[in-house]
RNA sequence: GGGCGAAUGGCGGAACUGGUAGACGCGUUGGACUCAAAAUCCAAUGGUAGCAAUACUGUGAGAGUUCGAUUCUCUCUUUGCCCA
């Protein structure tokens, strides 16, 4: 008999059709159930999908699909992140609009993620570029701006030459552009920011009750805000300015007695009377060479510019030392000023060396004594204050820091301060493609908001993508308005796209709520999301940002009572796939290669050898991308969905192979021959076997290590799982079997396959004439526990066999099964056992005398 | 430089609160079917020795705690990510 073929192209389309037609996945409030809010992060519209995404929302569809078996009213929306530079740049490249670039893009995603099978309510699909959308985003910016928590303000920024926009300092890696890796200037501009650095310490403090965030996260964000305890100083200066004081900020003033000198940045107001100075000026413009990243300052060669003050250690008046311009300080951070204290940092010490300055050292290692020097390096790890007079002895950070400035305060030369890393967010953006931002100035430039009836202002059409800078800039009959007789100008910049992503998470839970963004009762149904899923890349930026917008939305609004957006954060590993390069070192994809006697060589030229490098994330550059599309076409939705869960844990990368992917589209065969064999044996009820609880033993097993391990996010090992039960289930189908018991547990079998493989399994339970609702099924006690236990005997630690004997049997039973068993003679005979260890359940230790 | 994590067969990976290491898959090898191949099915598969039962060895390296360590502690090596 030939076994018919399952035909993944009609079932899937058969059954993604049929969830559509009965909306399936259609979410309404339930009062009487438990919500559960999935959410995936949505996708940029970039034109197709990629295996990236068929990962992340293949992982949140099984947890989705799980939770609607459980009983749980599941809330699982998708939607586009549909603002952002590639529209623009694509739309100029093709003369095309962005608009409709990206509405293109965004149907043929939909398409793909729906062959998918995601159990999506596609209902209320959301596109941030739409007016829909940013008209409440508009107005959140307004309430923001009310309330305060919006300005604007002359500042540096980052300029990236190439895009001619500012970046987020977030934004800048290893100096250039994230996007387009241009070399980022410095530039001073006119920005709007977000007062994001008011609830440092809320955005910390609430990092604790993320009980169900990865620690990983939870510490990038905490590093992030960077909290710091220190101290301002102020200084006393002697000299020809007119300058008496400085003042510091400092983390370490433990180590005042080690100060050699003091160091301003170029920009410090100090500078001033140094404008007419050619020697300074040429200094300052060696400086500006070194760069302004930190990293850059760390690595560079440090420099100096001595100026003719002197500065005196507040603790130790009689001590008085230089004071110099370096390129090292930076404005940004405490007041422009630090005091140098070599031997125990870094950059001081270098400068210190540079310039022969004194190198006293004030603390020493525990483990040293009191007659410690420090060597040819800075050293800053913890220890015991020494050479210090009255701080001698203190513990090195735990009691020396707080002491200090106690003792500081006291003599009113110092000031407790806590610093926090985290900056305010800067979000103008010079560029089309974003919402605007609902903000006008008049003749005089002062800024007048947009009165919220006004709402919302759309974006122009019919732009010059090919202008230099912002379009919007030059769209004169948009930029240019007159209301109640009085001219204004349109605020040109527009929103980061992350203030997008800031919110979209309350407008799945009301995507048709014309007032304002969200509706209250919805969101106090389905807020918090209960499981955000997304990569790891978004730990600080968007987690953090989505996180302060419900602080600033919450903020002076006794209605709002959500503190937090995303109770649980899943963060998934990346897709890789080996590299290829040919023989002239040109990056070749997966398609163009092809495998011949043991080595790889390029389609159509056999002698043009393929070199494999390793196995990396994909990306375009590196051609070693996978197209889903292709694949779906080729072994089907549930193959692939097997397959990307099956080869590594979802938070750790997973690497694509042809070969996985085939066994796991000729496991699905297999499965579906096996399941006509298991319908036979049911429809022939007669057949009655005397025993038959292995099968209700093995399913019941079964469903408790499923239900665990989707609790516990290890769906690679449901996928095992399950070939573990094709490895059970064609074996046991050779016995003598009960039809009916077959079939009461074979369809719990499919229930707990069904996430993972739902169109498989629904024509499965289609070909059965299942009509029942399904529900996840739960697991029998009675058959955990079994009656007989492997027991392990070890004797002196080392295993020496197994019994298998009844569960609960006593120490003495089973040590006399034991010492009446020959196998274990040999090692027992005429010893002396002095300890028996003895774990119920489990093992018997004999220790005896060697 | 700092912080956090990781290291298990040829490969990806399993292993509950310390208690049978290597589940499951890939690959490889042998066999069946076939004129042949593909597909499919069956079997074997950490290493060493042995026909075998079995023994020894084995979770990056070294120490420690323990009757017992992949799991806990310390040191080191390599590596990944984040920050600088």
């Amino acid at each position: 008999m030939t076994p018919e073929r399952y035909n993944f192209k009609t079932v899937e389309e058969k059954w993604q059709k049929n969830w559509l037609n009965k909306k399936v996945f259609e979410s309404k409030i339930d009062r009487s159930k438990k919500k559960f809010y999935c959410l995936e992060m949505f996708p940029y519209p970039s034109g197709k999908i990629h295996m990236g995404h068929v990962r992340n929302y293949t992982i949140g569809d099984v947890l989705s699909r799980y939770k609607a078996l459980k009983g749980f009213n599941v809330l699982h929306p998708m939607g586009w992140d549909a603002f952002g530079m590639p529209a623009e740049n694509a739309a100029r490249e093709n003369n095309l609009d962005p608009k409709e670039w990206t509405n293109k893009n965004i149907s043929t995603m939909k398409a793909q993620l729906k062959r998918l099978g995601l159990s999506i309510d596609w209902d209320r699909e959301i596109s941030t570029c739409s007016e829909e959308y940013y008209k409440h985003q508009q107005l959140f910016f307004l309430e923001l701006y009310e309330k305060g928590l919006v300005y604007r303000k002359e500042n540096y920024v980052n300029w990236d030459p190439i895009d001619q926009t500012v970046l987020a300092n977030e934004q800048v890696i290893d100096g250039k552009g994230w996007r387009s890796g241009a070399t980022v200037e410095r530039k001073k501009l006119n920005q709007w920011f977000f007062n994001i650095s008011k609830f440092s310490q809320e955005l910390l403090d609430g990092l604790d009750n993320l009980k169900l965030w990865p620690n990983k996260v939870k510490t990038m964000q905490k590093n992030w805000i960077g909290k710091s305890f220190g101290c301002e100083i102020a200084f006393k200066t002697e000299g020809d300015l007119p300058v008496k004081e400085i003042k510091c900020f400092t983390t370490r003033p433990d180590t005042l007695f080690g100060f050699s000198f003091l160091a301003l940045s170029v920009d410090h107001e100090i500078s001033k009377y140094f404008k007419e100075d050619s020697k300074f000026q040429e200094f300052k413009k060696e400086c500006s060479k070194t760069g302004t990243t930190e990293e850059a300052i760390a690595i560079g060669e440090k420099i100096g510019f001595k100026t003719n003050l002197m500065a005196i250690n507040p603790l130790n008046p009689s001590q008085k030392v230089p004071v110099f311009f370096a390129n090292f300080v930076l404005m940004d951070y405490g007041f422009g000023a630090v005091f140098g204290c070599p031997a125990h940092d870094q950059r001081d010490f270098d400068f210190a060396k540079k310039y022969n300055l004194e190198i006293k050292t004030v603390v020493r290692p525990n483990e040293e004594n009191d007659e410690y020097v420090i060597g040819n390096e800075a050293y800053s790890g913890s220890g015991v204050i020494i050479n210090s007079e009255f701080l001698n002895g203190l513990k090195v950070p735990e009691e020396s820091v707080i002491n200090t400035i106690n003792i500081l305060e006291e003599k009113g030369i110092g000031k407790k301060q806590v610093n926090f890393r985290l900056k305010d967010w800067g979000v103008s953006r010079q560029r089309y493609w974003g919402c605007p931002i609902p903000m006008l100035y008049d003749e005089e430039g002062n800024i007048t908001p947009v009165s919220k009836e006004n709402l919302p202002i759309k974006l122009p059409e019919d732009v010059d993508l090919n202008l230099k800078g912002n379009p919007l800039n030059s769209k004169d009959n948009w930029r240019k308005v007159t209301i109640d007789g009085k001219k204004y100008t349109r605020e040109t910049d527009t929103l980061d796209t992350f203030v997008c992503s800031s919110w979209y998470y309350l407008r799945f839970c009301s995507p048709n709520e014309s007032k304002y963004g969200f509706n209250k009762e919805d969101i106090n149904y389905w807020m918090p999301v209960d499981q955000y899923i997304g990569g790891v890349e978004h730990a600080i930026l968007h987690l953090l940002y989505s996180r302060f917008f419900m602080k600033a939305i919450g903020y002076k609004n006794e209605d709002f009572k959500f503190k937090e957006p995303f109770e649980g954060l899943f963060t998934q590993g990346m897709v890789c796939h080996e590299t290829y390069k040919d023989e002239n070192n040109n990056w070749l994809s997966p398609e163009e290669i092809i495998f011949q006697g043991d080595k790889y060589h390029k389609k159509g030229e056999p002698k043009n050898i393929v070199k494999v490098g390793p196995s990396e994330s994909m990306s375009k550059s590196k051609k070693n991308v996978v197209d889903p599309e292709n694949i779906i076409n080729n072994y089907g939705a549930d193959a692939v969905r097997l397959f990307i869960l099956s080869d590594s844990p979802p938070e750790k990368d997973v690497q694509w192979s042809e070969q996985g992917m085939i066994a796991s589209y000729k496991f699905l065969q297999k499965l579906w021959t096996l399941h006509k064999k298991i319908k036979d044996r049911i429809n022939n009820k007669l057949e009655i076997s005397n025993d038959d609880s292995e099968i209700e033993k093995f399913t019941n097993q079964m469903i408790n290590k499923v239900t665990n391990n989707l609790e516990n996010f290890s769906y690679n090992v449901i996928i095992a799982n399950i070939y573990e039960t094709y490895n059970f289930l064609s074996k046991e189908i050779n016995k003598k079997i009960n039809g009916k018991n077959l079939e009461d547990n074979y369809k719990k079998i499919l229930t707990i396959f069904s996430p993972a493989i739902p169109h498989f399994t629904s024509e499965c339970f289609e070909d059965l004439g299942n009509n029942d609702e399904i529900n996840w099924p739960v697991s029998n006690l009675k058959f955990l526990n079994e009656e007989k236990i492997d027991y392990v005997v070890q004797i002196n630690g080392r295993k020496r066999s197994i019994l298998n004997e009844n569960r609960d049997i006593s120490e003495e039973r089973l040590l006399e099964i034991i010492k009446s068993n020959t196998l274990l003679e040999k090692y027992l005979k005429d010893k002396h056992i002095k300890k028996i260890i003895f774990v119920k359940n489990r093992l018997i230790n004999l220790l005896i005398d060697e």
